[in-house]
DNA sequence: GTTTAAACTTGCCGCGCGTAAAAAAATAAT
DNA sequence: ATTATTTTTTTACGCGCGGCAAGTTTAAAC
């Protein structure tokens, strides 16, 4: 007579399938940690009742769970959010369960959401800080008690490491590429950008141009919060509007700014690319989602997503698997790839 | 003698607040239920040491918890993005703990979400379907589970109720709108969508065209996915390449199809806005967060997103707290709002 | 001042699982 | 076959909190 009664808990899963309950416990902890054969009883049982054990009772004794928690400054910015699905892959391959929290672009935010990841025991924590405004000391508090990987965008010294794009490599490509087919760039940023890889940006556009013998001219809009389209329109607006321009190339230290840049261009009847005579060229930076949907098309560096993410979530895994904690803090880089479209 | 030392637990909590652990336990799952004065000195002891409950313990007994699922089709889409920043907003507001998920335009996927949401007990879920793609029979049986309120794409008799769109008229709305004040429009569309508010856009289309005695156009492009804007730009260079074209105004099926078609325009050098002589109308519908900076402007119709999040977060929140279940499935539909812009 | 309802305290059990220790069984090595 | 080693079983306890019941205090109502 096979009962095919309720499973309630553990207990009745290791009274069905013939296997004690600390055996079955072991089992969902680390299924290689197993006899093969016990294995494949516990997962033939698994298929006929679908028990799954309970999250919280699971959860309450460990020490640490099998949670990774994941913090982006905005997920309605494309980029992180494409960012964030990469890492969310990564983290699932490796078998743990991601927590995906977005700051909205507030420091407050960003601290609260470290505050809730902290009641839920996580393993380990991939962090693209918002930056400058992030609240450097409570984020530190925060990695001392949870191993943390930072991508993205670095805190100096925070964390177990940092994952993200050589600047300076991608902005020297970017500002050779523009000098080698036509006029030296300028470059247009927000005169207080809130991620620090805007300043890496701005020093690396300072030196390349310094490198090819050109004299730097920097355009910086004033402008605050994530709103970097619109910051990039009204920038882009006054700087056409005026009776001329320093240089007919324009390198905007995201492609967010450039999207705004070129709805201003746009707007004002400015013929923007490659083939227009007498008009602009605009490029930007990091091969945002919609960057190819631009008109024209914008040329740019693509941040390599899919490495940055790979390797972030790669570098955590590492630390939590192997109890090693704050032994040296490592910063690896990837470089960027020139992504030429029609605008410049 | 004040001793500061480590609270370990809600027990330790009490001890140095003075008051008994049944009754902070009663202030944490609803602060309102305790004596004013009570809240006052719980909360002051709050402040000194900052303790907070364990969360795996507090859900273990309980048989509902206060988080609620948010699940999105795709979240790398500013559109679902910011649509489920609303909702999170709104569910904060309530007092809750949002759950946010994306289901990455993949049925399995939304599946699995809504599997691993039901490991944790949720108070309720808001649930976005995929649409044609869901399996809706695992769907329905995990609505009969746990509270669900759809929103943004409906799926008939599923879940508690549906907060929307009403398609009928904002596609009316705009369609009025291109007919008033130039030639007719052809509809700009998937021929497969996955999305339910597809159907009903072209019914509301071919609607709209009837009651003001002009022949539907529909240009049904092919396409999978969730890559609109690429859908979009192939379906439209096409179009663009046709010897002659039924009609210089084309209303798109959303903005994402049209942001892919004007970047289309633009490769091929057509002009496109109100003002182009010779040139081309476009329009979208959704008001997506980009399309105020495509090039043109696009003119659209507005989704209320607020009211939508707003809505849905309260009809889910009626139902928890009121314990009813299945009375009566309602659906509620907000107006579009003609947004226009440049391109038509 | 008395009655009454509401709020609180005390004491205790249970939730579902992790985990430790010791004994038993299964497998591998000699 | 015997020994050594790994794996599993048995037994038992603990985690931190929810929730119940009965008694006690407090505040409101008469």
């Amino acid at each position: 007579m096979t009962k095919p009664r309720q499973i309630r808990n553990m207990e009745d899963f290791a009274a069905v399938s013939g296997i004690s309950r600390p055996t079955i416990s072991k089992y969902f902890n680390d299924p290689d940690s197993v006899r093969k054969s016990t294995r494949e009883r516990i997962e033939a049982a698994l298929e006929k009742f679908d028990y799954r054990p309970n999250m919280f009772a699971m959860n309450q004794n460990r020490r640490l769970t099998k949670n990774i928690g994941i913090v982006v400054p905005n997920l309605s910015d494309p980029f992180f959010a494409e960012l964030a699905r990469q890492v969310e892959m990564n983290v699932i391959a490796a078998g743990f369960r991601p927590v995906l929290l977005g700051s909205h672009g507030d420091a407050e935010q960003e601290i609260q959401n470290l505050d809730n990841l902290r009641m839920m025991k996580p393993a380990g924590v991939l962090l693209a800080p918002l930056g400058r405004l992030s609240d450097v000391e409570r984020i530190e508090a925060f990695t001392r008690a949870v191993p943390t990987v930072l991508f993205d965008a670095n805190l100096d010294g925070v964390g177990e490491g940092f994952v993200g794009s050589d600047n300076a490599q991608s902005v020297g490509l970017i500002v050779d590429y523009l000098c080698r087919t036509g006029e030296p760039p300028l470059f247009f940023e927000m005169k207080t950008p809130a991620n620090p890889n805007a300043y890496k940006r701005r020093a690396a556009y300072l030196a390349a141009m310094k490198r090819l013998g050109h004299a730097p001219m920097l355009v910086q809009v004033e402008g605050e919060g994530w709103d970097f389209e619109a910051i990039g329109f009204r920038g882009g607006s006054e700087l056409l509007a005026r009776p001329s321009l320093p240089s007919n190339t324009v390198l905007c230290s995201n492609d967010r700014l450039a999207i705004g840049f070129l709805s201003a261009a746009c707007e004002a009847g400015v013929r923007v690319g490659l083939g227009a005579e007498g008009g602009l060229r605009v490029a930007g930076h990091d091969d945002h989602p919609f960057s190819r949907y631009t008109c024209p098309t914008l040329t740019t560096v693509s941040q390599d997503y899919v490495e940055i993410a790979r390797r972030s979530a790669e570098a955590l895994l590492e630390i939590i698997e192997s109890g090693r904690r704050g032994r040296e803090r490592t910063e690896t880089l990837f470089e960027g790839r020139l992504v030429m479209r029609r605008s410049a």
